[in-house]
DNA sequence: CAGATGCCCTGGGCGC
DNA sequence: TGCGCCCAGGGCATCT
């Protein structure tokens, strides 16, 4: 569940604590989180002493510009977090990676599932070159969306899940857009009439761009949280994801829930054609 | 080549 | 209260 309006909550505060200081200490503790890189200590060679010049974001990653011009990568997986605390407080359980920015400030890399990492690398990072246009920033009318749509023989929601496409929406943030774009998850995405691409693309920025306003989306079981420990905002303005057997927000026929490509896919089966 | 499946992994929720 | 089981899914490898 951390997609690209958590990514992005969570680069915004990084951006504002973090831009010109030196990263004074590095302890790398699980192998799995910095698996790119041989040793943990590599890791640690790698970021010791520079300064952070710039927080970005592609897609769901996070990128730490580093003084020397490499890139600290930032993956958060299904249950990664990046916390800022107080160099001294407590072990927090589940922690890779700690980096320390003097005497008043640490940054803990927290990841139960390990399916998140943490690598350093080249600007720009060949290790995302995959990545399609980004959601948020580079998708900039539905023109453009629409000739992306119809290059692309395949059905809607894979589609936009799908990194190389565009990257940033995960399963969660694909059912709000469909759910606001009236549009069913298994469209043929060259099928869009040109008022359907329109939708597509306003319901994006604009669930996108609410879902950063509310902090982000926190779920029981994934326990998404900002770089300070709180909890988003967004859950409770869903529509769809989540909401099986509740009524649709927009013509209270019940919402429901399908299996599709091994996921679950939560959609109103009268609104969404 | 689109799309399905399985794997990595742990915590939460549920049934008994 | 506790135990086993299933589920959550991002990204990648591997199939059909």
């Amino acid at each position: 569940v951390p997609e690209l309006p958590e990514v992005e909550t969570i680069r915004r505060d990084l951006d504002h604590a973090l831009v010109g200081r030196e990263i004074r200490s590095a302890v790398a503790t699980g192998q799995r989180s910095v698996r790119r890189h041989g040793e943990a200590a590599e890791f640690v060679t790698a970021v010791l002493g520079r300064s952070v010049t710039a927080m970005g974001r592609r897609g769901k990653y996070l990128l730490m510009s580093l003084s020397d011009g490499a890139v600290l990568v930032l993956h958060l997986g299904m249950s990664g977090q990046v916390l800022l605390v107080e160099p001294g407080h407590a072990a927090i359980a589940h922690t890779h990676v700690m980096l320390g920015f003097g005497p008043d400030l640490g940054l803990r890399f927290v990841d139960p599932r390990t399916f998140g990492e943490i690598f350093v690398t080249r600007a720009p990072p060949v290790e995302l070159a995959h990545l399609g246009v980004d959601a948020l920033d580079d998708v900039r009318s539905a023109a453009q969306l629409g000739a992306m749509l119809r290059s692309r023989g395949t059905k809607l929601k894979p589609l936009l899940m799908d990194q190389g496409f565009v990257a940033g929406i995960g399963n969660l943030y694909a059912d709000e857009i469909l759910f606001a774009a009236r549009l069913r998850y298994d469209r043929a995405a060259d099928s869009l009439s040109a008022a359907e691409v329109r939708r597509l693309y306003r319901a994006m920025s604009s669930i996108l761009d609410a879902a950063i306003g509310h902090r982000g989306s926190s779920l029981a079981d994934d326990q998404y949280r900002d770089v300070f420990g709180a909890v988003g905002d967004y859950q409770s303005r869903h529509q769809a994801y989540g909401r099986e057997g509740e009524p649709c927000p927009r013509c209270r026929k019940s919402i429901v829930r399908v299996k599709t490509g091994g996921r679950s896919t939560f959609l109103c089966p009268r609104c969404q054609a």
